[in-house]
RNA sequence: GGGGGCGUAGCUCAGUUGGUUAGAGCGUCGGCCUGUCACGCCGAAGGUCGCGGGUUCGAGCCCCGUCGCUCCCGCCA
């Protein structure tokens, strides 16, 4: 006989009726019933009700077993009868009669059962991350999360990517988000950073001739948390690739993301390649938010001409942007619906106010009712209503504002009143590019000019007339956009991406734009500018976010249900402790003293 | 750094207008029970009401402060 076992938890069926085997696992349940006992035997595979009775030589031993105790049983497979089988089961049609039973390992009493799922508050999940882990939910989760991995790397080696390890302990990026720091032993008061992605390198692979990059690659950032954001650590398939145009990644992305969401579907539907490609602007005016969730069938419309008609004597949208937002069949809402929500636009928001107005109709034609309809005469009604696609028996929405505020609003109000009047169509996973980021946008407090998001990216402008672009040419530099692209998935945003910019020249002309000397960006980004200066193809790739794949795919709202050992808001692990204190002996060894901030109790002790 | 929510038994929660000894379910422990599978029945143990201060004859409840968890804003090229 095996030392441990000859079958798992989840394998016998009543075909192996009269086999003899052995189990080893956790008792789950024990059912005590006096001249009978039962335990569920539960591994990794599934769970095996085993029983014994009180005339067993082993059920001395037996009987002393308690819930999360690890044990092993010997005994024949018995067929359960009709009566007593259990169809909820996988292996409910079978029980192994004990034989023989050895204790593997004892448990303490449990800060929590692990055989519901109940809800349990973080800090007590995650202190005891290994007994949560082992509940049905989030163990099932956890493996849907290799399988997922599993199934991106099979896809990308298949697309004819390879896979390469960069390094994690590099140097420290100028740009982005805070780093973490490593400091260093044998050069004292020097630094390394942990990568907050494999950027440069992934370009430096493609410089080195490569051509098809990809890596599940580890990324840090010292950045607050989010539900959707870790704090600290996160994974993305990180991929580039050389000779290509947008178009290009696009074509070599599409059927990955779309190959492993259909695979992993269970029943919801995916949007199916090519995707829909939104340009930035259209996507804040139509969506109010670069993310958009297609699920939602609301679209925004832009009427701020309608309001500035002389015919229109409503003073509050005057010289304001005003997009409307149709809701339909919020006609039959009572007023405390309409009004509920503008006391959220107002609380929440920070909206002035969000003006409707209820759509009837009047005799053939439309008339408006309640919110901000006295303002509004037939003809520009109509007009509304005919943006937005609205008719008698909806309402719409307006919110007005500076443009880019007008437009957060009403994305925000979409949100809401698809989630209110249940319109989100669940059940389906829309996937959408978001293309032609601005390159630059206007830095109002330092009033001057920032890229816009990834320094790197190539303008899409004339190379010629970019290099000589003067900065009284602001409207141009605004106006610019940039190979830059973002996908995104039921308004999560999956990944950034870029043709990159593998020109020097151009870089140092980009980085002139936003401030910087030539001095300066050759300083700071030398390693980067240096490589281009030996023969760069032209490249580009994106890189989306493996924990909100998988997020997506496993349905959770939070990353910590998805991530094995995560950490909590504050970026700490209760579990493992940290971060810790180090010895006296570890800091001198790196050179390093500490200065922390004022503890009152310290001086207290001290004085 | 800022805002919202929460904090009562190991866990989930109830606790009235401020009023006697703070309760229930689950879990744990003990007893009974031969077909359960969330087994059932009986009993027991288990509490710094997050912490500190205040108001009051009296505080789980009211006030002030503080800590922790969480969600959001800032931040995340």
């Amino acid at each position: 006989m095996h030392a441990y076992r000859t079958h798992t938890c989840g394998s016998l069926r009543s075909s192996d009726g009269g086999t003899r085997v052995r189990l080893s696992g956790w008792v789950n349940r024990r059912r005590d019933h006096g001249g009978l006992l039962f335990l569920d035997l539960r591994d990794h595979y599934g769970i095996t009700q085993c029983v014994i009775e009180p005339d067993s030589p082993a059920y001395a031993e037996a009987d002393k077993a308690r819930s999360e105790w690890v044990v092993t049983v010997t005994g024949p497979v018995v067929a359960r009868t009709p009566e007593t089988l259990n169809r909820e089961m996988a292996t409910g049609e079978v029980e192994v009669r004990i034989e023989n039973f050895g204790v593997l390992s004892t448990a303490q009493e449990l800060p929590f059962p692990v055989f519901t799922e109940a809800e349990y508050p973080e800090e007590v999940r995650l202190k005891y991350r290994f007994l949560d882990l082992r509940r049905e939910h989030l163990h099932r989760n956890i493996t849907l999360r290799s399988h997922v991995i599993q199934s991106i790397r099979r896809r990308m080696i298949t697309a004819g990517f390879t896979e390469f390890q960069t390094p994690i302990l590099t140097a420290s990026s100028p740009e982005g988000a805070r780093d973490f720091l490593v400091p260093s032993r044998l050069h004292p008061g020097k630094f390394y950073a942990l990568p907050q992605a494999p950027q440069q390198f992934k370009q430096l692979v493609m410089i080195a001739g490569f051509d098809r990059y990809f890596q599940i690659a580890p990324c840090f950032r010292d950045e607050d948390a989010r539900a959707d954001r870790s704090p600290g650590e996160f994974y993305q398939l990180d991929l580039e690739m050389s000779f290509v145009t947008q178009d290009d990644v696009f074509a070599a992305v599409e059927p990955v993301l779309a190959g492993v969401f259909e695979e992993f579907a269970d029943g919801r539907s995916v949007s199916p390649a090519p995707f829909p490609r939104i340009a930035y602007d259209e996507a804040l005016l139509k969506y109010g938010t670069d993310k958009p969730d297609l699920r939602n069938p609301l679209v925004i419309a832009d009427v701020s001409d309608v309001f500035a008609r002389a015919e229109v004597e409503f003073k509050a949208f005057k010289n304001k942007t005003v997009r409307a937002i149709p809701a339909p069949g919020a006609g039959a809402q009572p007023r405390s619906w309409f009004d509920r929500l503008n006391e959220w636009a107002r609380a929440d928001l920070g909206a002035a106010g969000l003006g409707y107005v209820v759509l009837e109709s009047d005799g053939g034609g439309l008339a408006g009712k309640g919110g901000i309809a006295k303002f509004l005469s037939v003809e520009p009604l109509r007009d509304i209503a005919a943006r937005v696609g609205a008719s008698a028996g909806d309402a719409v929405f307006f919110s007005a504002d500076r443009k880019d505020r007008a437009a957060l609003l009403a994305g925000a109000v979409r949100t809401r009143l698809a989630r209110d009047l249940g319109l989100i169509r669940e059940g389906q996973f829309e996937f959408c590019w978001i293309v032609d980021f601005p390159m630059y946008e206007w830095n109002q407090t330092d009033q001057r000019v920032d890229f816009s998001h990834n320094p790197f990216s190539m303008p899409n402008f004339d190379r010629e007339r970019f290099l000589t672009l003067g900065a009284s040419e602001l409207d141009t530099i605004l106006a610019m956009k940039a190979f830059q692209y973002d996908i995104v998935c039921n308004g999560v945003e999956l990944s950034s991406g870029a043709i990159r910019n593998h020109d020097p020249d151009v870089m140092l002309k980009a980085f002139e734009i936003a401030g910087y000397t030539r001095e300066e960006t050759e300083r700071r980004f030398s390693g980067m500018l240096n490589a281009l200066r030996y023969g760069a193809p032209p490249h580009g790739g994106t890189a989306p976010g493996i924990d909100r794949i998988v997020m997506l795919i496993a349905g959770e709202e939070n990353l910590r249900e998805i991530t094995m050992f995560p950490m909590n808001q504050r970026a700490e692990d209760l579990m493992m402790g940290a971060p810790s204190e180090v010895s006296p002996r570890q800091l001198e060894e790196l050179h390093i003293r500490l200065a922390p901030p004022d503890d009152p109790d310290e001086e207290h002790a001290n004085g």
